[in-house]
DNA sequence: GGGCGGTTATA
DNA sequence: GTATAACCGCCCG
């Protein structure tokens, strides 16, 4: 039977224009949803390989429907301008395609799209697919018409026949208009039945048949659901009129002139160039495909998306190391580097080329050679996880030159880093496959298809590497022109290559070293927890006067607040009601027993259930946790740790201390603690070239002492601790982009007096203050700050209209160059330690590192000399203008380092 | 089960 | 006022 596509052109050009990223041409012309249109043509044509094919669009204007119901589609907002312009382009890409275009006025795309299918199947025996992304079309679903409907934005396609449609809704396709009429449709502004949804429309539909046999039997029915039907029996029938899509429009199928054409290859070459979609040439149908764009030397196997079975093997392997480089992704399953199972991995060599071998020991060993070799570069995502399950199995994967994670997170820090999302920005292609978190693997893939989508996200990771690297190289060439030279050493290429992608090593090494826990302390302490947890419990219940969940913010505000009628004055107000929080229970210590209770509660029940219970669970055989230290998530350049965190082990309260003590040493080993001392406030210092406050650095002065004298205007000696901590806090908001209300509200005074403190200090240190003033002013030209180095990140609301929003950019901008920088010099510290842990064969290594401070594992009898080795190391390893200065630490535990 | 608000641990 | 991760309760589908 022959096959006849008809494409719903307005519901696929509304579905890319609302799916996909904005994409525009070099000239900045606005293409995405042409981009999707043009997208999904190909994909039906390779797909479906239709005989006939032709598309239908709406006409501007009113349409029988406007005619006969005025609010029709009332609720619409006019789609935007920037979509219409597209239209006119689709057509030109449809004509190009030698597609006919059917349109009429008066009826809509829906209407002519129905006519023609029922005159395809009835006059003319065709099988008939109707292309869309609107299930009103589901009504014309018969036996030889099927509808093929993208979904989830353009990357599905689900095909409806009568058998799905039953499956989907229960009901029988030409019964799709009644369910409509009933449950209504409001992006149409269609009312159906007030009350009644799909479920109850699809039960009225399956027992009466259709709206009017429903109404027949309305007798029947009773109570809410009868009155409902009988007060807007007018509404449901006019609905379903509505929605019943035109069969009979005055047109006609020429078959003649839908016939799949050999089309004007190169007109559409030429199209696709001006529209910028150069990726989509090459998958242009007819002669001259292969040819594109590559150049495929003679006598040398291309393997094209191939399974790499063991009799290809050897060919396979001598194309790769043939390659300067190759972009490997390794299947595995679900986890960490220890849980997951390595299935198999796909390696693209150049553009469209790629192989995919599933896991077996032996085939392994063999691709072992290219994955160990010295010479090639690799590409990955991820490349951290990938070592460390290779090295799982005996390989050690080297020249990591290029993981597309960090390229995407160095380009746009705090962005969406998952390879689903790069893909679709940077390509404008939906990832077939993208596992979404918590989706069951239902979908049983056949071996085939694993193999394509493997080899496709290799070739998508070695093509995200082409696009990373021309934009990094712009911005770095922009970034060596405007700074000046003689300071300025480094930018986002260098940082990338020199920092970043060294250091992908060094966690997992240290990730794959984990750190030693005596679950046999933590057991202990959760003990004696729980029976305070117990004691406590009873007396608040006692304070209050009944049960309930402490652990419920809500609750414990209404006991307070309501019950206890506590005075709610200085009380926090929230979106759901007084604030319980710590800061807002200490105002109520003195006076109310319960408030200090609930407090320790809290507290303690924290450490409970995020450390003692939780941490001896994740455990090996050797009572080591493996943290993942993540290097793509923060927008500063920081590390951030997870499953577990180990970068917020309490340490403040007594309790915090006696939890880190059962972070040991192993057997035999020390731990060596080596922090940064006041590295923030010593890169502001350098930053801003504050003369007070390089002064204090460099005189070697308690820096929160020397800023409460200088702006209290009395020697050092004088100044107490309260003033100490104000200061401090002072110093605190100026790393944090200070707001009079944070302040006051830090230090515990009014806003008054942080006014004049903060004036004050601003007069004293009038640098930090100069500095801050051209930071905000820099990050409102540019819409992006930088630290020293050339990290970068975009701060795209400094120019916001709405106050609190630029404000909160504000801040973000003053923090990232400082915070920022911080974490660099750790991050170049980090790899010297490796060095230095190198040369020491096994008798040290890195364990953890918690944003200004490093820990090693050391063999004891060299504890003390590699203390020293490694302060000066991270003493020197980046030249600021006042001394940085860290200090060493040696103990059996993490409580006494 | 997912998402969000509230809270709290760290630098 | 910056930057995170993780827990619990609670509401929703």
């Amino acid at each position: 039977m022959k096959k006849l596509v008809l494409i719903d052109g307005n519901a696929i050009i509304h579905r890319a224009y609302h799916a996909l990223p904005p994409l525009t041409t070099k000239k900045g012309e606005l293409v995405n949803a042409v981009y999707g249109f043009s997208s999904m043509l190909l994909k039906v044509i390779d797909d479906l390989k239709p005989d006939y094919i032709l598309a239908s669009f709406d006409l501007a204007g009113p349409t029988f429907r406007h005619e006969e119901f005025a609010d029709y589609k009332g609720t619409r907002v006019k789609a935007p301008d920037d979509l219409y312009a597209q239209i006119e382009r689709v057509k030109e890409v449809t004509r190009a395609f030698n597609i006919p275009i059917y349109e009429i006025a008066g009826f809509e795309a829906d209407d002519v799209i129905g006519t023609l299918a029922r005159q395809a199947d009835e006059k003319e025996g065709l099988e008939t697919v109707i292309v869309t992304g609107d299930l009103d079309t589901l009504q014309l679903v018969t036996e030889k018409t099927t509808v093929y409907a993208l979904r989830r934005g353009m990357s599905d396609v689900v095909i409806y026949d009568m058998a799905k449609v039953r499956e989907r809704y229960e009901i029988e396709p030409n019964q799709v208009v009644d369910m409509k009429g009933l449950k209504g449709d409001p992006s149409d502004n269609i009312p159906g039945v007030k009350g009644v949804g799909e479920k109850t429309a699809i039960t009225l539909v399956k027992k009466y048949g259709t709206i009017e046999g429903i109404y027949e039997h309305l007798e029947e029915l009773k109570g809410a659901l009868k009155d409902k039907l009988e007060r807007d029996k007018m509404q449901a029938i006019m609905s379903k009129h509505l929605a019943t899509i035109v069969t009979t429009v005055p047109m006609e199928l020429n078959l003649a002139e839908a016939v799949t054409h050999e089309f004007d290859r190169q007109k559409i070459v030429a199209l696709f160039q001006e529209l910028n979609f150069f990726s989509m040439i090459k998958r242009i149908p007819g002669q001259g495909t292969e040819a594109v764009g590559e150049q495929v030397s003679a006598g040398v196997k291309d393997f094209k998306f191939e399974l790499i079975t063991k009799d290809k093997l050897a060919e396979f392997i001598a194309v790769l190391n043939a390659a300067e480089e190759i972009a490997i992704v390794l299947k595995k399953t679900e986890g960490k580097y220890f849980q997951s199972r390595l299935q198999g991995i796909a390696i693209a060599y150049k553009t469209g080329r790629a192989g995919y071998a599933e896991y077996d020991a032996e085939s392994f060993a063999q691709l072992k050679t290219v994955l160990e070799n010295e010479t090639i570069r690799k590409i990955g995502y991820d490349l951290k996880l990938d070592w460390e399950i290779l090295q799982q199995h005996q390989i050690d994967l080297k020249n990591m030159y290029w993981d597309v994670m960090l390229s995407a997170y160095m380009l746009n820090p705090g962005g969406k880093t998952d390879l689903a999302n790069i893909v679709l920005e940077e390509l404008g292609e939906e990832m077939a496959g993208a596992t979404k978190k918590g989706q069951l693997g239902l979908a049983i893939e056949s071996a085939d298809e694993v193999m394509q989508q493997m080899c496709q996200k290799a070739d998508y990771v070695f093509k995200l590497q082409n696009i990373h690297a021309e934009k990094m190289r712009e911005i770095a060439e922009e970034q060596k022109k405007k700074l000046n030279p003689s300071f300025q050493k480094r930018n986002l290429e260098t940082v990338f290559h020199e920092l970043e992608m060294p250091l992908v090593k060094t966690l997992a090494e240290m990730e794959v070293n984990g750190v030693k826990l005596n679950t046999v302390i933590f057991a202990g302490i959760s003990e004696k927890i729980a029976a305070r947890i117990t004691n406590l419990e009873k007396t608040i219940y006692e304070l209050a006067g009944e049960k309930f969940n402490i652990n419920s913010p809500k609750q414990v505000g209404e006991i307070l607040f309501e019950k206890l009628h506590i005075p709610t004055l200085n009380v926090k107000k929230l979106k759901t009601g007084y604030s319980t929080a710590s800061a807002e229970l200490v105002k109520l210590k003195g006076e109310y027993k319960i408030a200090e209770k609930i407090e320790e509660y809290r507290e303690i029940f924290k450490l409970k259930t995020t450390y003692l219970d939780t941490l001896p669970t994740m455990v090996d055989k050797a009572s080591r946790i493996h943290t993942t230290f993540n290097q793509a998530v923060t927008a500063t350049g920081r590390l951030s740790s997870s499953e577990p965190n180990l970068q917020n082990i309490p340490i403040r309260t007594d309790l915090g201390q006696l939890l880190r003590v059962a972070f040991e040493a192993e057997e035999g080993y020390r731990l060596v603690a080596a922090d940064y001392s006041q590295i923030d406030l010593r890169v502001v210092a350098h930053m801003s070239e504050d003369k007070n406050m390089m002064e204090a650095f460099i005189q070697k002065e308690d820096i929160h002492r020397a800023t409460a004298s200088l702006v209290n205007k009395m020697p050092i000696s004088q100044v107490s601790e309260k003033l100490r901590s104000k200061a401090k806090a002072l110093n605190f908001g100026i790393i944090y982009g200070m707001s009079v209300f944070g302040f006051s509200a830090s230090a515990g005074i009014d806003r008054e007096e942080a006014k004049a403190f903060i004036d004050e200090y601003m007069k004293k240190f009038s640098g930090v203050a100069q500095y801050m003033q051209k930071t905000k002013e820099a990050a409102k030209k540019n819409l992006y700050v930088e630290t020293e180095i050339g990290r970068r990140r975009n701060i795209a609301e400094i120019n916001s209209p709405n106050f609190q929003v630029q404000n909160a950019a504000e801040r973000m901008a003053i923090n990232m160059p400082i915070q920022g920088l911080s974490a660099d010099i750790v991050k170049l510290a980090m790899l010297e330690a490796e060095k230095l842990v190198a040369s020491y064969a096994g008798d040290a290594r890195m364990i953890l590192q918690i944003h200004d401070e490093l820990i090693f594992e050391v063999k004891e009898d060299l504890a003390d000399e590699f203390a020293q080795k490694i302060k000066i190391a991270m003493e020197n390893v980046y030249k600021l203008k006042v001394p940085l200065v860290v200090d060493v630490k040696v103990g059996d535990n993490w409580g006494e380092v």
